[in-house]
DNA sequence: ACTCAAATGCAATTTATGTTGCAAAATCAT
DNA sequence: ATGATTTTGCAACATAAATTGCATTTGAGT
């Protein structure tokens, strides 16, 4: 019986401890075939006892039968139908899924050519010296600002948002930026009316003396006056509506080393926001 | 150490058991990958200690030794993203920016493994023929729900968000659902408090008759009650706020299904916005 | 808030797995 | 052939893995 199969056709009811395992297999069935119920236990958080219940529960006979399953998995997957399984994707080459597939990998490759290291720490630096950090963009920026946001956040960054805001309002939310503060603007290709918006946006920080950082696609270098450091990821699709996953990784670049630069700021952060999740867990009951 | 390598590598004199037992292990690693000693030195119709002291004798530390270097054979070798660790050159190591360029070309390639276009198909139709598409999630689904509902909104479907909501809050919000509506459901790995929100909706979904789709990542197939479609993908890294680029690309590709099964509802919701513009942007002047 | 059922962790038990000393068997050189 | 040397199998031992009964904790429903 497959793994997967398994679990699908349970029907009793499942803990979350029994979903975090299960997710762990899922995730990756190939290491979890070649360690022991205690080792998945600890990747778990749980204990191997638990282990053992769940794939009694699933059907199999013992954790030993779950390993057997995964082993069979593992070996029709490789061998004799891993050329077949090939071939049959080729068939389906003009699936969307496919496409996209292929070509969301070469965008976020595309990457390197454009974009170095050198530039995200330039940014990362000025991050970790400002005391608040402005994100501004609309449109198709919109799911890059709410994920770097939370990773902001998350760490102890004061993070504040401007999504879709017209002239005035955007005014309004950036005029407490001061000389300490720090200015990430999402630009993407759009209307010249737009362009303005910025223009006056990035102006306003230089006034103030906060520092500025864009990032965008290639319409980036275009734009006036220059950021202090701009993150432009090479490759674009003309759709106005395109996902973004290159700038999308940019951000998580940024988040990375931003974490990397400063452990202990980070870590600081996690544990203020653990300590306040014991403390709302403990209002609530 | 490779085990080809360690053999080749090995200057004593080899005993024909040995000779047996090797060429068994070249022949089909995978599967000594699986076995125990015994198993093996049956195989072999030799006996264990024989295999043990050969895996001395080749460097390895004990049976269990060699057993770990075949499944690090095992894994980097069914594993795509070898192809790419090796394009990386050492400078590249420690850069952030090009690590996650390689996690995530191997999250996005992964989607192949679990995900077919029949089921974002599947998901498309039931898209198409809903009057309303409710979109609801948390955390770090945000991102995703915000660019699948600009999607939807620019197409001319009606899409309604809950994020982050609380149990009460999300009824209120779900109230108006209704037989020819859809609800697609994010679910990432959470707690198991935030499993009960997720199972309820779907109940509810149910009995009124609505259809329902779940994006999620290999936590999926553990959600109760199973939805109409259930779009996870495979792999997913351990840290709770990961970026979930394989979901995302899973949004994307429905996205772009449903622009292709009904290029008319899609092109009818351009048109509109575009009339729209143009009337916002007369009055503006 | 209280009660009950379920789930979990712990620890003892059982089972499988790997290791090693020793003697018998096989191999080799003389 | 015969003794020296090596290899092998056996069996006892050691270690690791899996299972299960029991006490505690957790969570759901009143």
């Amino acid at each position: 019986m497959k793994f997967r199969q398994a679990v699908e056709d349970f029907s009793g009811k499942l803990t979350g401890s029994d979903r975090v395992l299960i997710s762990l297999v899922l995730g990756d069935p190939l290491k979890v075939a070649f360690q022991s119920a205690n080792e998945l236990a600890n990747r778990a958080d749980v204990h191997s006892s638990t282990v053992v219940r769940l794939a009694n529960k699933l059907g199999f006979d013992g954790f030993p039968g779950l390993k057997r399953a995964l082993h069979q998995e593992a070996r029709t997957a490789f061998d004799p139908s891993d050329r077949i399984r090939r071939r049959l994707n080729k068939a389906d080459e003009s699936s969307s899924l496919s496409m996209l597939i292929q070509s969301e990998t070469r965008a976020i490759e595309a990457i390197r050519e454009t974009l170095s290291q050198q530039e995200i720490d330039a940014a990362a630096n000025i991050l970790l010296q400002a005391k608040q950090i402005y994100l501004v963009g609309r449109g198709s920026a919109a799911p890059l600002i709410i994920h770097l946001e939370r990773r902001l956040r998350r760490w102890g960054f004061q993070a504040i948002i401007s999504l879709n805001m017209q002239k005035r309002d955007l005014a309004a939310n950036v005029i407490g930026m001061g000389e300490q503060d720090a200015l990430i603007s999402f630009a993407f290709q759009a209307p010249t009316s737009l362009h303005a918006g910025y223009s006056a946006l990035l102006k306003h920080a230089n006034s103030v003396g906060a520092k500025s950082i864009v990032i965008s696609d290639s319409f980036g270098p275009t734009l006036r006056p220059n950021p202090d450091v701009l993150l432009s990821v090479g490759r674009h699709d003309e759709a106005e509506l395109s996902m973004r996953t290159g700038p999308l990784v940019v951000c998580e670049a940024l988040a990375v080393t931003l974490a990397h630069l400063s452990p202990a700021r980070v870590v600081k952060g996690s544990e203020t926001l653990e300590k306040l999740r014991c403390a709302f867990r403990n209002n609530e009951t």
